[in-house]
Parts: C-alpha cells; structure tokens; sequence
DNA sequence: CTTATGATTGAGTAAGCACTCATTCTTGGA
DNA sequence: TCCAAGAATGAGTGCTTACTCAATCATAAG
C-alpha cells in the first residue's frame, strides 16, 4: 500500500559499504556509504537497523559470495586433487578479481563487531569443504587433526598466496601453483 | 635542568595501548590508553606526537619482541630442521603467552594506520628469517618462490595454529607438531 | 482519481574523538 | 636554596560520528 523497499538500493548500500570498508575500515562512516550507494544517510537505516547490523550483514554477503564463487563448475565426478584444485583455483580467482571485496572480509573478521552468530552461520556455510578436508587429510600428516584446522591452513596459505598475486599479478599463474603445491603437501603430504 | 622524561611511563603508554588496541581496535581512544596507563590524557603527547605515532610505535616493538622472542636460544649449530623446529616453537609459544600482544599486532598490520616505512623497517628486521627459508626450500617444491613467501606461508600456518591454540589450550602440543609438520611439507617436501 | 501507508530526505542532535594549553608541579644545575 | 626548563595535568575546543525525525514524496489498493 505504500512505496515498496527497493532490493537495488539494498544491494546498492552494500556495494558502497564494500568500497568504503575496504579503503577505511569498519569506522567507515556510514554518510560516505550512502553516498557512495546514491541514497541519502536516513535511507540506510530504513534497510537497516544500525551500522553493525549493516557490517555484519556485509560480511554474511561477502562470504556467501565467495563460497558461491568456490563451488560454481565443481567437478563433482573428478577424482580429490582435481576437485581440490577446482576449490583452489577458483578462490585464488575470486579474490584476485574481487580485491575490494577481499579487503573489507578481512577488515570485517578481524573487528570486534562481527557476532558470534555471524561467524557461525559462515561456519555452517562452509561445513561441506571440512568434509572435503577430512578426506584430504585421510591419509597425509593431518590425519589426526579435526577437519576445520586442516580447511583454516588451506585459507591461510590461500590468503598469503593472494597477498602476493595482489602486489605481483604478472606471476598469478605461478604463485597459484606454487601455493596449492604447498597447500597439498602440508595437508595431504 | 626540567624533569627528565621517564622511560617507565613510556613503556606503561605501549603497555596500555596493547590491551586496549586488542579489545577495541586502532580506534581505541587516547583517553583510555592513557588512563590504562596511569597518566593523564596530554601526558600521552608528550611521549607520542599523536595517535599514529603511537600506533607505528607500538607496532614496531611488538614486532622485535617477536623477534627477540623466535631468537633466544638458536640453535646455530643444529641441523636445519631443528633449527626451524626452534624458531617455530617459540613462534607459537610467544603467541601463545601473550594473546593481547597478538592481538593488538593483528589489528594493526590491517589498519592503514602503520606506513609503509615501519612495515619496511619490521621487514628488514626479519630479514634473517628469509634467508633460514630460503634454505629450507631449497630441495623442495617452493624453490622457484621468493624466500619472502616461503616465510609469509609459515607465518600463515603459525597464526592458524595459535588461532586453534587459543580455543583449545589442553591441544597446544598436539597442534603445535600438527602445524610444524604441516609447514614443513608445504615447504622442504 | 483519491488516499493511506510508509519509503525518502537531510538538517539536527547528542555523544565521542584527538589534540591543546594555561596552570601546576619536579627536576638538575648554579 | 633558588630558579629556569620543561614534564604533568585535565578541562576545554573543534571536529566527526551514528542515529533521529518532521516534512515530503511515491506507491498500491479501492
């Protein structure tokens, strides 16, 4: 009966959040991600409730995002190192496309103002590649440890890689390489 | 012929600054820093030209504590494993007792508050590190990679472990082998 | 077309911030 | 003992911030 709440203004506001929260962190302020988003400072807490509503939100997307952009084209029939590869090359692609997006995830999990829930609903999310883990890990010097710890190394080494493609990207391919063989050997080696 | 500035209150500032940078973040406010530290708000500028000099400050010495840390008692004459296995047990054993000063350190290599002058100058610090990589990669599948992202890798690994650490401290010995061995196949294997 | 609903706006508000500075101590040297 | 230099203090200052709200405007239902 009245002026429906816009779906583009939503994802335009998080958009903005992504950019400003990359470049300034989470103290951000939340006039410049209206701005950047086209609407006007009241408009962002008609979508949401509060800045750290809209933080947590931003890293739920973000992850998501990520986690759609691993799983797309997994070749469910391969054998475990082409699948792992799979897994591999398409995070190292996600954030060497997505820097900004990359930059403020990392803002975002290392504040204070991500909750619990939010860690755990990404945690959730990313159940299926601990599965994988404990498959991977099956046989190597990982055997023993839970399958969370292994996918933790896996992101860790995946991050330095992306560290590195960001400051050298004409060695992309070779460090995308040279970081899952390092990936495979510390967990399946 | 005035008062002397007092290397006590110096090192109570940095000392404040740590917990109250790991709890809240680089926006921590000067006031509770100094009131952490037992002196008054415009004592801190007397010591510090403004918060970024603090921040870089503060960085700076964690990261030789660090280093101090990781170098006490190196085995030189050792072989290279046990050499590696030396600089890596106390990696984890500093992060280990001192979760605050992780933390804060966390905070700040993120924020765009530490120059490029002091991430130089930490750089050039661990300089020695690079080399001891460059070594242990040298059979390995990372020989064709800079030294520099042959040690980022183990840092990366390093922080996962004590990440994992601190939620299940009765695992630390389990998980600090867990993690060696698995730097130690991504890197020498 | 009319109208009730509620989305949109941006100036306004109260709180919090880094940093200042007049004043009050402490000190080492004469 | 006395004094000049300058460290220590904390209320004050100007700026930034998250969030509000009265007014305006766009929409869907009748």
């Amino acid at each position: 009966m009245a002026r429906p709440l816009s779906e583009d203004k939503r994802t335009a506001i998080l958009e903005a959040a992504t950019e400003v929260v990359a470049v300034l962190g989470v103290s951000a302020p939340t006039a410049k991600i209206a701005k950047g988003a086209g609407v006007a400072e009241g408009t962002l807490f008609t979508y949401f409730a509060n800045k750290d509503e809209l933080l947590n939100r931003l890293y739920l997307e973000l992850k998501m995002d990520l986690r759609d952009a691993m799983m797309t084209g997994y070749p469910a029939g391969k054998n475990l190192i082409d699948r792992n590869r799979h897994i591999w090359n398409r995070f190292i692609d996600w954030g060497s496309a997505h820097p900004l997006k990359r930059r403020a995830m990392r803002q975002l999990a290392v504040s204070d103002r991500i909750t619990k829930e939010s860690k755990k609903l990404v945690g959730d999310a990313f159940a299926e590649f601990d599965d994988m883990m404990r498959e991977c890990a099956a046989g190597g010097a990982m055997r023993r440890q839970p399958p969370s710890f292994v996918s933790a190394i896996m992101s860790a080494i995946a991050d330095t890689t992306m560290d590195f493609i960001a400051r050298e990207p004409a060695q992309a391919k070779r460090y995308t390489k040279a970081g899952f063989d390092a990936f495979w050997n510390a967990v399946a080696g």
